[in-house]
DNA sequence: GGCTATCATGTTGACGATAACATCGGGTGC
DNA sequence: GCACCCGATGTTATCGTCAACATGATAGCC
């Protein structure tokens, strides 16, 4: 009871093995020109006292703390959270470890993300951006590395997203290929950048095929959404192309209550492909988003930035269509 | 170009208001007894100079943080991800962040994961141990106040979880209340207390009832693996309980293209009540797992732990039981 | 008017690491 | 044999903050 007090420092090592602390700090950073027994040596007194590095004390006297700064939304939805997971691993395997933080998208919550972030010292900063807004609140932060994920289509070498147009027009394709003339569309959540270029999207789809312009759904991503959703798709309506796969659930569930039959009287698309769409009934037709190659770049543009190496233009990342059964021919 | 250099410090918000360092430090912490105008000063001082507390300084100088560690499985499944969000937000309440790493079971992965948080003077800990195996290499650790996380059924008063054994009951009862006697099992992954538990409790309860067992089929959480074991499901089997639901609908999809009826013929209920589980087609039996009250009692356990308040025993939090369209009636 | 209590603030020394510079004891070159 | 260098290690200053103690005014009291 009486001495559970502090943990060892450097200079509890270092005077266990005889040494100087700054000899203990040299074996531990892996220092050249150390006598091969002296660092046996301080290593067996590491091992034999428990030491463990203070961080606090290496990152005030480095000024880098090997931590990544993670902004994320609040919510968690498969996207962001799929990215967040491949950042950690490929930050891990870069000695980076990412300190995480939630923040909604008023400049407010942000603010307080980026000072409890930066006070912190991290190395870099991944805002998982899903608001146009954040981008001003952040642009000016220049004291470390940054990095937008998921913003939509690119944000000049700061982003590292999914090519969300060219997704949506993959599905859209699909279904005008298939004869469909009458969609319509269930969105993200509103303000939301994805969910935003993926309704623009649409849009301009119906446009430039002269298609009727019918009521656009609003949803917020959840299935609940995609439910109500489905209860209101207009009547002839034979393409129902919703903007993730858990409000497509959502839909097909609706719209079987209704009596409608997916795909025979209409045909429903998803986004993201979430691992369960090839096991719904029917199982989903939807665009593969490759989450994981996001928080990858994401990693490996911060690294390539902390270490000052040059940084090439980011490509965005390419989705991929992948067809099942809730879409088919349109009804003659 | 010249001067972008280091950050401001207290000194410099100090110089800039006239006092001295110290006084700037008692703004901060809010300390009492300062003038008003003295404090409007520095405040003004702090503004102008965009200057930010240096938490690592802070830390080593009180040996506190403000950060909880928190260890992660490596895969983002539902559950711990919920947990995960709910901890933060909590936490982020009492001023806390997260800081995330994940491991796997093994004693050398939770070793490197332990050295990496207390490296960094984390507060407190939470493990979300899903292996029995690692309450011994993280029991040792007194550092800090250290909490388990969906454990299973419980440890001591160092663990939050949910009753794992009374959540499979309650689904076993109700298909046995509705006639079913032959069942099967589809585990989650091998080794996970959790899957443990479910098991087990599943045996035991073929045993009390006298039933058959029939093999047992070894499921990794995933649809995938769900599908896989719908397409094994024994002949005969009326009832078939899943380790989670992203199984169940794998298997539900395997069991129709066996072209078998649920439940007409074959009644799937799941565990965890994910959002899409009301949507599934037929709409998914499952229990429910209330993820977020686990995060938020495990952060308020620990916020007690780390103001050396009293902390009583803990309650397992109770599942429950939700029935939808995936179980009926034992077929004739 | 001198003594003490109190308030507001300043000064100094940790905290535990790294960085820059200092030392010391051989070998080498000539 | 002397100057020099180099490899291995020690010494000291520094990072930005908080904690403990010191100071210097002001005010109240007898």
């Amino acid at each position: 009871m009486s001495k559970a007090a502090r943990n060892p420092s450097m200079h509890d090592v270092a005077a266990r093995a005889g040494v100087s602390h700054q000899t203990v700090s040299r074996v531990l950073n892996d220092f050249p020109g150390i006598r091969p027994e002296t660092r046996e040596r301080v290593i067996e007194a590491i091992r034999d006292l428990g030491y463990r590095r203070n961080m606090a004390a290496r990152a005030l006297a480095t000024g880098r703390s090997e931590v990544i700064g993670v902004i994320m939304p609040e919510v968690p939805h498969f996207g962001p959270t799929s990215t967040l997971y491949a950042i950690e691993h490929a930050a891990k395997r870069a000695g980076f470890k990412p300190l995480i933080t939630t923040a909604s998208w008023d400049a407010d919550s942000m603010g307080e993300a980026l000072d409890f972030l930066l006070g912190r010292s991290v190395d870099a900063l991944v805002v998982m951006a899903q608001h146009p807004d954040v981008l001003d609140a952040v642009d000016a932060i220049t004291d470390v590395p940054i990095l937008f994920v998921l913003t939509g289509n690119s944000h000049g070498d700061r982003s590292v997203a999914v090519d969300q147009v060219r997704g949506t027009r993959l599905v859209l394709d699909h279904l005008y290929e298939l004869g469909h003339r009458r969609f319509q569309h269930v969105t993200g959540l509103t303000g939301l950048t994805e969910a935003g270029l993926r309704r623009d999207t649409f849009v301009s789809f119906l446009d430039e095929h002269g298609l009727d312009h019918l009521p656009i759904l609003e949803g917020d991503w959840s299935a609940d959404a995609g439910y109500r959703a489905g209860l209101q798709v207009a009547d002839g309506v034979t393409a129902l192309f919703c903007a993730n796969d858990p409000m497509a659930m959502g839909a097909i569930h609706a719209l079987e209550e209704r009596g409608l039959d997916v795909p025979g009287d209409v045909s429903v698309a998803g986004f993201d492909d979430v691992p369960e769409a090839a096991y719904t009934h029917p199982g989903l037709t939807t665009v593969h988003q490759d989450f994981t190659e996001v928080g990858l770049r994401a990693v490996a543009l911060l690294l390539a930035q902390i270490n000052h190496e040059p940084v090439g233009p980011v490509e965005p990342v390419e989705p991929w269509l992948i067809v099942r059964d809730s879409t088919g021919p349109a009804p003659a």
